[in-house]
DNA sequence: GGAGTGACACGGA
DNA sequence: GTCCGTGCCACTC
């Protein structure tokens, strides 16, 4: 099969749930590659166009909305999140425990 | 084919 | 908690 690491990736980020996040390098681990959670960010670059992705679900391992600067505007990736009822305290998730997901 | 580029992660100081 | 160096690999010239 010709399926490469981006539809892995994309594939994943459709299955992250509403009021969840997750973060880069727990869609690499879960696509193959454990250690290339930078490529995680490429991948989503390349999708600022194609707001049917869920990109703003996914934060950096210490819960910094790493990517807000991708998105159309400053305050997109914010408010989308607090909106599905996660905080926002200075860039950064709080209680990121609690909001994270994990695929099985 | 070689070098540069990341929306990262980890370990050590 | 911070700052820094290193590993990582798909992708693009």
């Amino acid at each position: 099969l010709n399926n490469s690491f981006k539809d892995n990736v994309l594939e994943l980020l459709l299955k992250i749930p509403e009021g969840k996040v997750t973060t880069y390098g727990i869609i690499a681990e879960k696509c193959g590659l454990k250690s290339s959670a930078r490529q995680i960010g490429y991948i989503l670059n390349s999708l600022k166009n194609d707001m049917s992705y869920p990109c703003h679900r996914v934060v950096n391992r210490l819960g910094i909305l790493s990517g807000k600067s991708h998105f159309p505007d400053a305050d997109y990736m914010q408010n989308m999140l607090e909106n599905e009822g996660i905080k926002i305290e200075d860039d950064k998730v709080v209680n990121l425990k609690q909001h994270i997901w994990i695929p099985d």
